[in-house]
DNA sequence: TACAATCATTAACCTCTACTTAACCTGAAC
DNA sequence: GTTCAGGTTAAGTAGAGGTTAATGATTGTA
């Protein structure tokens, strides 16, 4: 798979210079000229990685950056700060911004692509972690001892319920319809009536919190922390 | 028109057997054994639905699922797998890797049957449309989680407005005659007022913003960055 | 075996909102 | 001015989903 790379400078000719030089190595590069409009092409591209220069016009790197982490795809981007080298390290990386790392201009292309590499390789092993463990708002299921905790709080659910909590949990924010849970929960050839489901998610309401199942009339229902 | 199912499973048996019973209503039906001929077979054959074991030598259901998912042609093709039905709801119908839905193992004809016309009278009706990636003006489209963003801004919006609103989007200026977006949106049988599609626009102008839908008086409407 | 307890499903009823429609308005084209 | 496509608004409505309680089903237990 190739990985993504969002560019930000209000500098034309750096852009230029190192979308070259990432696209040569097979990374997909798009670029942003400042960071209002960085945090608009987060949700369309989805990057990777973002490289950013902390001082730009409009809206700057560190700003950006919080907005960033701000949205529901910025989480686990890997967000690096390009930047002039400076006695003030506690601010380099733009930590309390939410920043990871940091490369100090004049940038050399050989040294770059290095970072790049290396920051792109940490994805790797986090992304098989990152999918066991979804941001789920606190609950946990634990599918061997068939209870759900938030806290200090234990819920021991029948199986039913038990089972289709663990299904909208499993993807948070993904909408299931009415015959996918059908055929997870219930099995593809058992025929239950209409309001079977809505039963059960009423039950999921009183006991976890009404909060969390969100209805999309005609589509289904979803799990959202 | 013959829709067109791409059936991959390793053991010999089960693919004569759905090949069978697809076959028999009328379906055209291609078959590979395991993960990388399908991924192969894909270009040339360009199914409609793809029916893939999760479990299979060489490359797995997922891998494949992900490979074809990158493939120009393996945007727009529903992949389904055959699984068992498990607690494991996370991986299940592999949504991590792209896959839209899923049946249980063992797997009874009629039912299969019965699936695979529901998941390909999703494509009737529906845009064949390039699905590059398009200037949507920071609007994304997220049809799992039935969402529309714009930078830090959520748009929860119901059913028709959301369909609408991804058939718009999905091929900006272009325009689509009332006629077509009501094949798409409503359906081919569905009888509604004249003034039903402008009520929905209205919606949209309201809560997205006037300036992104243009009339093109006696044509139709169109979406513009 | 009877009894209790828990869970799953159904039926009957209610609620509400997304969708539609009707009535009227606007403005461009001829 | 007339026409007609579309815009606007608010009211009406169907139907998806919510709610509740009763009924079966299942399992444990005395």
């Amino acid at each position: 798979m190739q990985y993504r790379i969002l560019l930000v400078d209000d500098e034309q000719d750096i852009l230029d210079l190192l979308q070259y030089n990432l696209e040569k190595e097979g990374f997909q590069v798009v670029t942003a000229q400042n960071g209002s409009e960085a945090v608009v092409k987060v949700p369309e591209f989805k990057p990777h990685l973002i490289l950013m220069d902390v001082m730009m016009p409009e809206m700057d790197g560190m700003e950006a950056c919080r907005e960033i982490r701000e949205l529901p795809d910025g989480k686990s981007t890997i967000i690096a700060f390009l930047t002039a080298r400076s006695e003030d390290y506690s601010q380099m990386a733009g930590f309390e911004a939410g920043g990871d790392d940091y490369i100090a201009k004049p940038i050399k292309p050989r040294i770059l692509v290095s970072k790049v590499k290396a920051w792109l390789k940490r994805l790797e092993g986090q992304a098989t972690i990152a999918q066991e463990s979804v941001d789920t708002g606190g609950l946990v299921i634990d599918k061997e001892k068939y209870i759900v905790t938030r806290g200090t709080e234990v819920f021991h659910l029948p199986k039913k319920e038990f089972e289709l909590l663990a299904l909208l949990v499993s993807a948070p924010g993904r909408v299931f319809t009415r015959d996918f849970i059908l055929n997870s929960v219930w099995g593809n050839d058992v025929i239950v009536g209409d309001r079977t489901i809505d039963v059960h998610i009423r039950k999921l309401r009183e006991k976890i919190g009404d909060e969390f199942f969100k209805t999309i009339k005609g589509v289904g229902y979803k799990f959202e922390p």
